[in-house]
DNA sequence: AACACAGGCAACCGCCCACTA
DNA sequence: CTAGTGGGCGGTTGCCTGTGT
């Protein structure tokens, strides 16, 4: 806490001895000295800013010796990065400011530095604060925590990623070295690169459907894998803090800078649960589209974040947008909610003790669905063959209207969701009927009118957001098509499911209950890769959940380990 | 008006990782 | 290989403020 208020008026006790004797002090690790914590005074705040000046920044160490103040080198670069640094904005943070978060963070994920490097002014801890403080809001309002404008173009900009990566890989198996340039990043990359990209100038545009993105288009239903990536890959993070305007504008230090960005950029999007390739105007123009999606944003509300090493119990670190939605979509004839919050929770919380990391050199390991990944396109030789049949089994045409209905998340399809054994304590359905429809002039990000709409008092927060919520217009728009489609959806949430739905086989024929992963799933992981899973599977007794799986459960794929049930 | 309570917020701490000499 | 350093991020703490009783 300063002892300054920003108007410069100083508090009591704290002004004349730079080593502010009310502080709180705790042994030096060098030399016994005693060093302060607690409050800095305005004299400590003095003698740092004075020796910045003449140091310049860095060798926070030296701070204590050559100034004589009494603390440790970094809590000197905190209180000089966060509080004395010139130029930064006190003050609350402007419309324009809270919407870049917001965009940045449904790209970023909890990088709370990268995003500070966007707002100039403002440090990572002002974000990190800002950003916790609103998610409780959301949280408790029902509110998804992202607006569909951020989605979208979190989603747009990831699957340009997820181009890149195709690119990079046909790359890399038709170049065995990287010599191509000296990145290892085709030019192509950056031919086509939108200038206009303010979150990620670095991120180009690329057509098509691609292979990596069918599979993610696929598999985003498990997205969860990659949104543990910042947790279960921490030790690999890279330094990145001036790449996302250095790397593209040729600062860049390597490829694997760049990709690590996309990784991040990557997680946003899967989570969206949109098909691919996506039609922005389509779904803009939907008001379903935003009204449904916050049913999983809601859920991803109560899933939110915080990170634990990957031997332990796991939470959820991205932002909910990320694992907002499962795309089944991209399986079937339209994008589905999120069937796997609950499963994928129950995993998140009891992961497999294995660590499911590809030995896929490809920079872009981002966690259980990268690795998951990085598998499949090292054991497919037929990338291209992939984006045919998984192009044939997701129907979704952009622009029609079933596609824009493959967009949206009814509340009949969260009730067929609505797993009775929800391990979130409430079903998808109710959660999802706790969430709002998001309207257009919500782009403000201000969750007042929300909570005034709710509870007319921050207090009775404190009540279930249901109790306000629910007498909210459910969805207007539900059409029997798509009540149609509901029942079209899988719940792979249960196995039972998965095995009346085509996509698990029981082979009873041997004795025993064992699963066999289908041809669709095969087609979806790609024939390779699939038919070593479907061996790997096929020795797997299900006994109604695989977590009793008689095969090596750790070295199933991710993909399959999400089946796990409570 | 006084009090209790809850939420918002600033700031710090601890742990971890990457880099470098 | 190791220690030192800088940096990132999650978590926590304590004060302030708004609201209800």
């Amino acid at each position: 806490m300063t002892s300054e208020t920003e108007d410069g008026i100083v508090s009591n006790n704290q002004i004349d001895s730079p080593l502010g004797e009310e502080g709180n002090y705790c042994e030096s690790a060098n030399g016994g000295v005693i060093l302060k914590k607690g409050p800095w005074t305005s004299a400590e705040d003095a003698i740092l800013v004075e020796y910045v000046k003449k140091h310049g920044e860095g060798n926070w160490n030296a701070v204590q010796k050559h100034s004589g103040l009494s603390r440790c080198g970094k809590s000197c670069r905190l209180r000089w990065a966060n509080h004395l640094r010139p130029n930064l904005k006190k003050g609350a943070f402007t419309q324009e400011e809270e919407q870049l978060i917001i965009e940045l963070h449904a790209k970023m994920g909890n990088k709370w530095a990268r995003m500070a490097a966007h707002l100039p002014g403002r440090t990572d801890n002002e974000i990190k604060n800002y950003w916790n403080t609103r998610i409780k809001r959301r949280q408790r309002a029902g509110l998804p925590l992202y607006p569909p404008e951020a989605s979208l173009q979190a989603l747009q900009e990831s699957q340009r990623c997820l181009n890149i990566d195709r690119i990079e890989i046909q790359n890399k198996s038709q170049h065995d070295t990287l010599q191509s340039n000296s990145y290892g990043i085709p030019n192509v990359m950056f031919d086509n690169l939108t200038p206009n990209q303010s979150i990620l100038p670095y991120v180009p545009e690329l057509p098509d459907i691609t292979a990596s993105s069918v599979l993610m288009k696929g598999l985003s239903s498990f997205q969860y894998g990659s949104f543990m990536s910042p947790i279960m890959h921490r030790q690999k993070r890279l330094r990145e803090a001036t790449t996302l305007s250095s790397s593209f504008g040729g600062g860049m230090k390597n490829e694997f800078h760049l990709f690590d960005q996309f990784q991040d950029v990557d997680k946003a999007a899967q989570s969206f649960g949109l098909p691919f390739p996506f039609d922005y105007d389509s779904t803009t123009k939907n008001p379903e589209f935003f009204g449904e999606n916050q049913g999983s944003h809601t859920l991803a509300n109560g899933n939110f974040s915080a990170s634990k090493p990957t031997s332990e119990a796991v939470k959820l670190e991205l932002p909910s947008l990320q694992y907002a939605e499962t795309d089944f979509g991209g399986w079937g004839p339209s994008c589905s909610p999120s069937p796997l919050i609950d499963s994928v929770d129950t995993f998140i919380q009891s992961p497999p003790t294995g660590t499911v990391e590809s030995d896929c050199p490809s920079p872009r390991n981002s966690g259980l669905l990268d690795a998951l990944l990085n598998e499949a396109k090292t054991l497919s030789s037929a990338k291209n063959q992939l984006s045919d049949k998984s192009s044939n089994s997701s129907t979704v045409t952009p622009g029609d209207n079933a596609d824009s209905s493959a967009l949206n998340i009814c509340v009949t399809e969260w009730e067929d969701y609505g797993h009775p054994i929800s391990p979130l304590g409430h079903t998808a359905t109710s959660l999802f009927s706790e969430c709002t429809p998001i309207s257009a002039n919500e782009s403000s990000f201000d969750e007042s009118p929300s909570s005034e709409t709710f509870t007319g008092s921050k207090r009775k927060f404190g009540c279930s957001a249901e109790c306000y919520v629910k007498s909210e217009p459910v969805d207007q728009t539900w059409t029997a098509d798509r009540e149609k489609e509901s029942s079209t959806w899988l719940d792979i949430t249960s196995p039972d499911a998965l095995l009346d739905s085509g996509w698990l086989e029981h082979d009873s024929a041997h004795g025993k209950d064992q699963v066999i992963v289908t041809d669709a799933m095969a087609t979806l992981l790609c024939d390779d890769s699939s038919s070593e899973y479907k061996q790997m599977a096929a020795g797997a007794s299900v006994n109604h959940g695989w977590g009793h799986s008689s095969c090596s459960w750790n070295n199933m794929p991710a993909v399959y380990q999400m089946y796990e049930l409570p």
